[in-house]
DNA sequence: GCGAACTGAGAAAACGCTTTCTGGTGCGGT
DNA sequence: ACCGCACCAGAAAGCGTTTTCTCAGTTCGC
């Protein structure tokens, strides 16, 4: 008590750098002029005597001050800021998205946020929230929420854009992958080599992309019902992959269709180890096309995802809807290209059923 | 004029919730508080009567009320957020390092922001310091600027922690891996299965790992004279392994020490093209051991580098400073594994030189 | 030569929160 | 019964900016 009162009588409202750190106050006091004039001035504002302009601006120099941005977020009520919600941040697909976000972002001047949500879905909304408060404006990459929750969120979260998932809420713009037409291709393809006996290799069962794939073989199945599809339950990486070499080989399947290139490169692996031969044997996709892809032992056969782009492309969408320009969050689709390397080849031997 | 002054008068500052957002003024009038208490409450202050308490609690549950990070972080001084700088967002080891980085500090309540300097140095400073300005703390991570340049600009980003970077600024502890041992061990590695024509497929000439990899040689050849070591110039992704065929050939060596298992790959994906087998003809190893460097086909020997831990460390750095913990920075290096796989075997034919 | 319009800079309010300061109430001690 | 102390909540002062408001000093027009 009697000491912080002795502090103050001997320091009566200087205070200063209290902070320790320089701020427009005290480049206001070098300068001999206001706070306000010192904004003026750094703000580009020309209603100051370029004179005055010139004093502030050496004092400015002079100190080395920097404007504190939490103040500026303060006064201006936004942070040049957004956040993205991953999640797992291990996973190549997410870190692409980051990749391509972060550099749309950083040329319009804008800063990312990361959060992991690491696969829990009940972690999401909050960090979701967490975030958003924090930026201008958030990217939801795949949610594992449920509709219903995401739907009840996200006019909370608006500036929101999607990735891989829609909702019925309005006013969000959705940037999808048409994973359904991907694995058809990639069927197709598989079909055309000779392949009768497929297996799909599915994804973690919460993934909305895992969804839109099995409806696509839906559709596959439904068009072609002299091809027999087997289904695996996996996940999203190598060791899924590596671990499910007995599973494929069980299933009797000469095509096998990954859930990612991960899910392939391990499967591939694991077949190798085995002694057996690929495509020889059995023939292996994938999906993505993750730089890594063109340079497996084979050559990994996948649906090429412009994965980067999307991440641009949300930036874009998401800048549009802080400027709030009109745009209706149009959203948009993107078809993956097929992309025929090594990994796939003729089917051996049709074993249960004779064509031609 | 006339306008704005008559809807003054219609609006006697009432405001409200003037941005839209609900603050804490809401709940105060709501739960008929001051804000003050409502502060209180909020952050768990119990020197308020638990009946009050409880009428704030229910209030800002109704409202939904959520404090804004914003108004909280100029208050306290404080954002709970750390930012890290890295050259280049593509590549795995500073992905790992992020992501190591960003699961340890989530863990505290902290959230990661980044800044991707797209490997251009004079981008790293502005960078560094706006991040910093926005954050509690910076994690620099193998800045490509000069010496001079960090040691200058390192007091103004403090609390700072370096990754793969050393500093005679005091205060700022370094994290290194001992890249110079690590290629060591692997040139040992190779000249016991008889290889006397090493090359090093060298990494960005700015980057600091680089340079230590390149004084590991140095020493290296120091203490065995009977091996050759080329050296070529490199990068550190696929495309480069790839386009370095022509010139490892070139060399006459047996015994590739690639800059990191990226480069390792993209090398025999390359030999692979032009039929030379691995490691048969010609021994391939690589640097980092990233997760896919166990499924390569042959697997590939590297030097592990337990990279997400050095993330996760560099949290635990900058988190004692920021506590102001007074541990006087001390700093590690890590010492990089051996990991023997398939992509390295003996010596095909001794040319230059005869052994025993 | 005087009022109106204009210019430019300082004063002050605002942004949304935390925290110190202040003051009223109720209690116990003498 | 009175003084003092502890307790608790409101008032207000920050935190570092931006921006509106205000006002003094000019200039212009008539």
């Amino acid at each position: 008590m009697l000491c912080s009162k002795a502090l103050n009588e001997g320091f009566p409202m200087v205070r200063k750098s209290a902070s320790g750190r320089i701020g427009i106050a005290d480049v206001a006091i070098k300068a001999g002029v206001s706070h306000a004039t010192v904004s003026r001035v750094m703000n580009g504002n020309f209603t100051v005597d370029p004179e005055i302009a010139a004093r502030v601006r050496a004092a400015a120099a002079e100190l080395k001050y920097q404007p504190n941005p939490v103040g500026r977020s303060l006064a201006l009520g936004k942070t040049d800021t957004i956040g993205i919600v991953v999640p797992d941040l291990a996973n190549p697909t997410f870190q692409a998205i980051l990749r391509g976000l972060s550099r749309a972002a950083a040329q319009d001047g804008y800063r990312v946020l990361i959060a992991d949500s690491f696969e829990v879905s009940s972690e999401e909304t909050i960090l979701a929230g967490e975030a958003r408060r924090r930026c201008d404006g958030l990217v939801l990459c795949a949610p594992r929420m449920s509709d219903a929750e995401l739907e009840e969120i996200a006019p909370s979260l608006h500036p929101l854009v999607l990735i891989n998932r829609t909702t019925s809420a309005p006013g969000v713009p959705s940037l999808v992958v048409d994973y359904g037409q991907g694995v058809q291709d990639i069927a197709g393809h598989l079909v055309e080599l000779g392949h009768t006996r497929l297996a799909f290799l599915a994804g973690p069962p919460r993934s909305a992309s895992n969804g839109m794939r099995l409806k696509g073989l839906e559709t596959f199945k439904a068009a072609h019902l002299e091809v027999e599809v087997t289904m695996l339950e996996g996940g999203s990486d190598f060791d899924t992959g590596h671990e499910a070499v007995d599973a494929v080989l069980a299933s009797g399947a000469t095509g096998i269709l990954a859930f990612n290139d991960l899910v392939a490169m391990g499967l591939m692996s694991g077949l190798h180890e085995r002694g057996l031969d690929v495509p020889g044997d059995i023939s292996v996709t994938g999906f993505d096309d993750i730089p890594f892809a063109k340079y497996t032992t084979p050559a990994l056969t996948t649906a090429a995802v412009p994965i980067t782009e999307l991440g641009e492309q949300a930036w874009h969408q998401l800048r549009a809807l802080i400027r709030k320009e009109g745009n209706e969050a149009p959203g948009s689709s993107y078809q993956p290209r097929l992309e025929v390397r090594a990994s796939t080849g003729p089917a051996k031997a049709p074993r249960s059923t004779v064509h031609g």
